[in-house]
RNA sequence: GCCCCGAUAGCUCAGCUGGAUAGAGCAACGGACUUCUAAUCCGUAGGUCGUAGGUUCGAAUCCUACUCGGGGUGCCA
């Protein structure tokens, strides 16, 4: 059911992209550089570097397609009146072949200037952007980028918070590839340390009780997980407080015993890891099953979101393992980390707090790890481009981290450049509470829980408006729906903002949401399957001149004009949002198009070439956005 | 205490890095299917952009203070 016939079209007469002056394609990027030139003439004191043209979209039709806000402040800065100056810019202006000729009518407010575009240059445009590029312009030597994704843990389940980190930072490292960029995704696995040697140790001791693991799942790894993670925990602050309130005397002697027991649980996990870390062929077997029967269930969670994440990409934390000793040693001889208090930490400007790198006792933290994680990315992966996905609640460890790092140099790319490393973080999914989701227990939500519930849903409303379709059909096409819905509404908001966990906001088929833009694009499937039956003859559209005389024919070419700047504006932001947004405001445009303006019903050849045409480039460019997003789409639904 | 992030329609959210009358979706109301898929479209109604100052031709957007909410803060990850 997901095709790609976007890419089944073959392109002869325009395939050198690479050679193609993107100014072609974006009528902004034109008259940018007209207005550059006219600036330039107007106010030869201005240094051209800093000259600025705003141009945006105009929100009314009344003021044109563009304007230039650029006159307000360079008057300001060269104490002149803005309209005048206005006056001079438009004088020097020559927007022939672009738009509409620009006199004194087109200055308006404060010194506004307002650009209407020619109906041949939009169409123009159009056509230079209806080729397989879809008017993206690829570098010449694209930069190496290393996007940290998914990042789950061992022995637990991936709950709806493993979500974002997936989804979000698949569609990131996938807007990088849109651009041409060199992408390596890495899923820095929770796969190491005191935690995971609890639940080896739990596991080893259960088997050596005669009973047998071979059939052990995640979801029975996940409670165990739990279980040894409370039993170790050792209750001292409500000792604390029993002793300084004066509570029952047999409650503190049934606390103390129970601290005892956890004491003795952790010695127990402290030196299964040692025997972990020392290479212990039994305990290494038993992690060894952790991490399989956990990477099983995570990676094929990864497949069913439609994320290119896979075992390629794991690089848990226990593959840093042996790099540690060697990292800390290095960052010691070269006098960057110091000891204090008996930890080892690297102290670096304008970060109050420390960065530890060794414990008391000798033991790595996970700023170790993260340090060498960078010192690989940067210098064996060869990332010009680090780009975290991971939560808020991180900023400061990354801060740190990032800055630890480039003290050390470990951020020095091969050319010597420094690396750009970014923590793209996203918000926290949080309950109905207002507090983080995985805080309530008891509550077993998890991704699988979520997704099956979002299937289940998309496959009544399937089966309700398709009630003749096969079974086959139906489960496909609920999977894809459910996918697009459950993905869009994770994408959709800005990543940085907290959300609470909603179904029926998230599995949503209505209005704003993920289903919208599937529909949008099986409309226009729909429009070429039909001229398939009345054996309307297609060969002929990829070169039908596009005639753009109805208002929302103009608004969809202007639409999808802006696609190439879109892609590079989200992709440059790590903020796959905005690519939502366009992808909204591009089906929005369509469906208001396909209402007002019949294709298959019109009998004029030109004005039906044209808006096929105009159809075939928006299904392109819908799909091409829903695929850099992570989202397939459908034939019919 | 200090640091970071957030606050926009009844609800959920956009707002392209300072532009013209702040936009969508849901919910409400009124229209449009014998028509290329109505999971749609068109319209009506809904706002002191947390509060108070400041910067300037112009502020949801920038600066300051405060309020509320969330998070972080030397040996967990």
């Amino acid at each position: 059911m997901m095709d790609d016939w976007t890419n089944d079209r073959t392109y002869t007469w325009l395939m050198s992209t690479n050679t193609q002056n993107q100014t072609t394609i974006d009528p902004a990027a034109t008259l940018d550089t007209r207005f550059k030139e006219a600036i330039h003439a107007a106010v030869p004191d201005l240094p051209q570097s800093q000259i600025q043209t705003h141009i945006t979209a105009s929100r009314q039709p009344k003021f044109g397609d563009f304007q230039s806000n650029c006159a307000m402040p360079i008057a300001k800065r060269f104490k002149m009146q803005p309209r005048e100056l206005a006056a001079k810019i438009i004088e020097h202006l020559d927007v022939s072949g672009v738009a509409e000729p620009i006199t004194d009518a087109n200055i308006a407010g404060p010194g506004f200037i307002n650009v209407t575009l020619l109906p041949d240059a939009i169409s123009e445009s159009l056509g230079a952007m209806d080729n397989k590029q879809l008017g993206i312009v690829v570098p010449d030597s694209p930069p190496t980028v290393v996007v940290d994704v998914c990042g789950v843990n061992l022995a637990k389940q991936m709950h709806v918070g493993h979500l974002r980190s997936t989804v979000i930072g698949d569609a990131i490292a996938r807007l990088y590839e849109r651009m041409g960029y060199k992408v390596i995704r890495q899923s820095h696995v929770g796969d190491w340390g005191l935690p995971i040697a609890m639940v080896v140790e739990q596991l080893i001791t259960i088997e050596d009780a005669g009973e047998d693991l071979s059939s052990l799942t995640l979801s029975e790894l996940n409670s165990m997980y739990k279980k040894v993670q409370a039993a170790c925990k050792a209750e001292t602050k409500a000792l604390e407080l029993i002793q300084r309130v004066g509570g029952h005397a047999k409650a503190e002697i049934e606390l103390n015993e129970r601290i005892a027991d956890a004491n003795a649980s952790l010695e127990k996990a402290k030196s299964r890891l040692v025997a972990l870390q020392s290479g212990d062929e039994r305990s290494v077997q038993v992690w060894q099953r952790i991490y399989d029967i956990t990477m099983n269930a995570c990676l094929s969670t990864c497949k069913r979101l439609h994320t290119k994440i896979t075992d390629e990409h794991s690089a848990g934390e226990s593959t840093y393992r042996d790099e540690l000793a060697p990292l800390v040693q290095d960052l010691i001889d070269r006098k960057i980390a110091i000891e204090d208090e008996g930890a080892l930490v690297v102290q670096c400007d304008g970060i109050k707090e420390p960065t530890i790198i060794r414990k008391r006792d000798g033991g790595f933290l996970y700023a170790t790890t993260d340090l060498a994680a960078i010192k690989r990315r940067v210098s064996k992966l060869g990332g010009d481009i680090v780009v975290y996905c991971v939560d808020s609640r991180q900023s400061l460890h990354f801060k740190q981290v990032f800055a630890a790092a480039h003290k050390a140099g470990y951020d020095k790319t091969q050319a010597g450049n420094d690396a750009t490393l970014v923590h793209a973080m996203f918000g926290t999914v949080l309950g109905d509470d207002n507090k983080p989701l995985k805080s309530r227990s008891g509550e077993n939500l998890n991704l699988t829980d979520l997704l099956d519930e979002a299937v289940a849903r998309a496959s009544a409303t399937v089966a309700e408006k398709n009630p003749d379709m096969s079974e086959s059909d139906r489960a496909d096409i609920s999977e894809a729906v459910a996918m697009a819905a459950v993905k869009y509404a994770d994408l959709s908001t800005e990543r940085i903002k907290d959300y609470v966990m909603n179904f029926d906001r998230m599995l949503a088929f209505e209005g704003d949401t993920g289903p919208y833009l599937l529909y949008a694009v099986v409309r226009i499937r729909s429009i070429f399957r039909k001229a398939n039956e009345l054996n309307i003859d297609l060969s002929n559209i990829e070169s039908a001149p596009f005639n753009l005389n109805e208002p929302s024919e103009k608004a969809l070419a202007l639409m999808l004009l802006r696609y190439p700047s879109l892609i590079k504006n989200a992709g440059q932001s790590c903020e796959p949002n905005r690519l939502c947004s366009f992808v909204y405001d591009l089906a929005s445009a369509y469906s208001a198009f396909f209402d007002k303006c019949p294709v298959l019903k019109n009998n004029d050849e030109q004005v039906r070439a044209s808006r096929l045409r105009l159809c075939d480039l928006t299904g392109r460019v819908l799909t091409d956005a829903l695929d850099t997003l992570g989202i397939p789409t459908v034939e019919r639904m």
